[in-house]
RNA sequence: GCCGGGUUGGCGGAAUGGCAGACGCUGCGGCCUCAAAAGCCGCUGUCCGAAAGGGCGUGUGGGUUCGAGUCCCACACCCGGCACCA
């Protein structure tokens, strides 16, 4: 059949009966073995309290054509550590879904003319029987998806629940829009003023839209981020820390003419206010169409015109000249009375703190650009020993001597400054101590069709109303093709039938709210439902939840740093505050690992460089794959296709599995008569390799049953031979730290050892802590911190015999001629240091 | 600019303050073979040396220490995040 097996593959490496090493088929070996487990079904959760419990979360995939390599990557790590726990014995929970709402089967739906869930769940089918063939160790009783009906009907149930609780509420705003998609978008998901989906140019718009008051939980987002210290990521604490932005400062208020209420600033600096020269409302903010002085109006309005037309990507644009107009008004400095002009300009932003500042431009850069550009007055405040500000254009920030600032006068640091001037202003009543945070309310409507509808009527006579939980869920229409294009409403809103209903509350004429959810909804609390997947009662079953949450250990891409992660973090806390669960972290520990890239840049099909997963599982086999990405190096490290070897990896494998054929020895033969040497290394692999997982090194824990392997095949050809129980003992043992990381292989060698699968639940072998201790040890000689010999000598020497000995090596004698010995330092039994002139 | 992470052979990467380069890839040599492939064995940081042996080596410069890849200070470069956020 096949004489050309020449080739590195799966195939018969040697061709039977020749007198070559047998052949290991790694592809019979997964077609065996597959139905096998299927069976079996290990992997599913007991739940039943027998054993201690350990929920293993992988990020679930969205199910956009099939498994792809960064697939492949997370799962390979992911399953090493829950295939780990049910080796030491926990009952592992390790679920399974998928993200199936969004955009891209929405937009191949037009294109195919048909439903969306037709080409999701397609997909999914796909999706699922790759994962199946990849062998990792899922929990499939537990299968969900978010597009399912009996799933988004508890999304909507969160939604109506937040609501009440005023945490889910509508504004008339300027939004960011996706030109492209034909969507708002929220903020975490405009990345450089870029659609983080297309890449689009951003735009903005007037809308009416739903948020999520994710402001409410700013502070309590940031301070439950020292509970994560340690087991997440430092970067993704930096970059959760960064979105939210806090920072301090005080609420100033400044009255301005044209208006009853004074105007209130947040600023970081109140300790310039007497550096106040002018006052800056956002041109876009309502305030500043409020106070423009009529004979203003004119050159207001073009001006933000022009500002409305802008993108983003335009006022990212750096080294921009300002740009403004006076408003015609006068602003009033609460602390000595000056009259500021008030000035409209879009280096102010009208959706961070109150859309209007004080403008300090001796000591605040943007400041002093804008009054250089508009020659408004400088005036310096704090003598920080550097030039004057309004000659060098170079604006001062640091400490420095107070001048022209009344009771400050004299100060020399910020800080006294700053509380001095807030206990004045609050002492005034003119202002008080405040935090401000970048941090903006969570965008939810988008104007698409495959999302979870938002259950809320519009009633000319009720206004608002909410779908009664029992209405729910709020179904969407089966619309197809041409009804889904995007006309920037929601394609919802054209279906008719669906869209005109009665009001629940008075049955008068009503409409349906045509918007979705954006799918980060979905996904903010999926982990909570694995818990319970079909419980009908709720969106999950309390007691379940108690059981299993917080996720011991969660693995996934860091491009959810944000998003995700914080969104999910923010459901935890509201779910908390509504007495639905006890605690506010859903993730105790998390793995970013990090991308599979080639030759040097992310696979993409415009580069032509992607690498076709399921050709390498063709080629090299689901172990040799999964093997080549968690040996490639730390697992948050991004890894280069190119620089890998899967031939090598199959290669590794193939002398593994041969190890198993060899071992001569019975079942349960007894070990303690085995060879001590080749049992220590056992022993020693065996601890440092549950030490390695734990500590998520796995590409060093292959080495170390590489190690094992190495010394095994020794053993067998010029050691103890093939019938020692110690070889029996090592390759058994290599059969099962195997498994974490190629259980096919794995699985085909503990039968070909004789025993009944599957060895995914041998249990992780046993340590004798007796085999852990060495007899002899190498201990270094150092002369001046200079290696000069090695000794073999007992653990137990003393310091006394152990420097003698030192002293009396013929290297470390001549080494030190013509010296004199100052001093030794001995570290029984590892190290002497002999310090000498 | 601010915040976080990093920099070790030809390559991916190992090293509780104590033998730098584990493990693997690549390369070279050998065994087996008529030959090759596969497999197996050995070598593979760099310089001097026939060898024994020795010098030098973890981005740069300082420091602490008997001893520093590891700790401290300064700097350079790379990666990631935030950034007209007051």
């Amino acid at each position: 059949m096949s004489e050309q097996t020449t080739e590195q593959g799966t195939g018969p490496a040697t061709e039977e009966g020749r007198g070559g090493p047998p052949a290991y088929d790694i592809a019979a070996t997964q077609d065996k073995w597959r139905p096998v487990w299927e069976k079996l079904d290990p992997f599913r959760a007991a739940d039943d309290g027998a054993r201690e419990r350990r929920y293993a979360l992988t990020m679930f995939p969205y199910p956009s054509g099939d498994l792809h390599m960064g697939h492949a990557e997370v799962m390979a790590l992911h399953d090493v550590i829950a295939r780990y726990w049910w080796q030491r014995g926990f009952d592992v929970m390790n679920p399974i879904g998928w993200d199936s709402f969004g955009l891209p089967a929405e937009n191949a739906a037009i294109k195919r003319d048909e439903n969306p869930a037709t080409y999701t769940y397609a997909n999914i089918e796909t999706q699922a029987e790759s994962f199946r063939r990849y062998g990792i160790s899922f929990d499939w009783s537990r299968r969900l998806h978010t597009s399912d009906p009996e799933y988004y009907r508890w999304t909507q149930w969160l939604f109506l629940r937040f609501r009440e609780r005023g945490l889910a509420y509508r504004k008339f705003s300027p939004v960011n829009w996706c030109p492209n998609d034909q969507t708002v978008l929220a903020n975490e998901q405009v990345v450089q003023g870029t659609c983080e989906r297309c890449g689009a140019e951003v735009t903005k718009r007037e809308l009416s839209q739903w948020y999520f008051k994710v402001t409410d939980y700013a502070q309590r987002l940031l301070d439950d981020m020292d509970m994560l210290r340690g087991t997440w990521p430092e970067r993704v604490l930096t970059m959760q820390r960064n979105w939210i932005g806090r920072s301090e400062g005080a609420h100033v208020e400044f009255e301005v003419e044209g208006r009853e209420e004074p105007v209130t600033v947040f600023t970081t600096r109140p300790d310039t206010l007497y550096g106040a020269t002018f006052f800056v409302v956002a041109a876009d903010a309502a305030l500043a169409d409020e106070i423009c002085a009529p004979e203003q109006r004119e050159p207001f309005e073009a001006y933000r015109e022009q500002v409305r037309r802008e993108t983003d990507i335009d006022r990212l644009s750096s080294e921009r000249e300002k740009t403004g107009v006076f408003l015609g008004r006068h602003a009033v400095n609460p602390v000595n009375g000056e009259r500021v002009p008030v000035w409209a300009a879009d280096y102010v932003l009208a959706d961070y703190g109150t859309g209007a500042i004080m403008a300090v431009p001796a000591h605040d850069q943007r400041d002093l650009d804008f009054a250089r550009t508009f020659g408004l007055p400088v005036r310096r405040v704090v003598d920080t020993g550097e030039d004057n500000p309004e000659e060098t254009g170079v604006a001062t920030g640091g400490d420095g001597r107070y001048v022209n600032s009344g009771e400050l006068d004299g100060l020399t640091d910020k800080t006294s400054g700053i509380s001095r001037i807030v206990e004045r202003l609050e002492a005034d009543g003119r202002g008080r101590g405040a935090v401000n945070f970048r941090l903006r309310d969570w965008l939810l409507s988008r104007q698409r069709f495959w999302g979870p509808p938002i259950p809320i009527v519009h009633c000319d006579r009720c206004g608002e109303v909410a779908v009664p939980d029992d209405q729910l869920p709020v179904e969407l229409p089966d619309l197809r093709g041409a009804d889904l294009k995007p006309k920037g409403v929601s394609p919802l809103a054209a279906a008719t039938d669906w869209v005109n209903i009665e009001c629940p509350r008075c049955g008068g004429p009503a409409k349906r709210d045509s918007d979705t959810m954006d799918t980060f909804v979905d996904s903010s609390w999926y982990f909570l439902r694995y818990c319970s997947p079909h419980y009908t009662e709720g969106p999950f079953d309390p007691e379940a939840v108690r059981r299993w949450m917080p996720a011991h250990q969660y693995v996934g891409g860091v491009e959810h740093a944000i998003l995700h992660l914080l969104y999910s973090r923010f459901f935890t806390k509201v779910l908390h505050d509504m007495g639905m669960i006890d605690f506010v972290e859903p993730f105790a520990a998390l793995l970013n690992q990090g991308q599979v890239i080639n030759r040097g840049k992310s696979m993409s099909k415009s580069l032509g460089n992607g690498v076709n997963l399921g050709e390498m599982i063709d080629q090299y086999g689901v172990d040799a794959v999964r093997l080549t990405l968690v040996f490639a190096g730390p697992p948050e490290d991004d890894i280069d296709w190119a620089d890998l070897s899967p031939g090598g990896s199959l290669k590794f494998l193939q002398r593994v599995w041969r190890l198993s054929g060899d071992v001569t020895s019975a079942t349960g033969a007894d070990v303690a008569t085995g060879d001590v040497a080749l049992r220590k290394v056992t022993h020693r692999a065996v601890h440092d390799a549950a030490e390695l997982v734990e500590g998520q090194r796995f590409n060093v824990m292959v080495a170390r049953v590489m190690e094992l392997v190495n010394a095994t095949r020794k053993a067998i050809d010029s050691g103890c031979g093939p019938a020692d129980p110690a070889v029996r003992e090592a390759v058994e043992a290599v059969a099962v730290m195997l498994s974490l990381v190629a259980p096919y292989t794995a699985e085909e060698m503990w039968e070909r050892l004789g025993h009944e699968p599957t060895v995914a639940k041998a249990g992780w072998p046993a340590v004798d802590q007796a085999l852990l201790v060495e007899e002899s040890v190498t201990a270094i000689v150092q002369v001046q911190g200079k290696l000069r010999a090695r000794l073999e000598v007992t653990p137990s020497i003393s310091a006394a015999d152990l420097e003698a000995k030192a002293l009396a090596d013929p290297a470390v004698v001549r080494s030190l001629e013509g010296k004199t010995v100052r001093k030794v330092i001995v570290r029984e039994p590892n190290l002497v240091n002999v310090v000498a002139s």
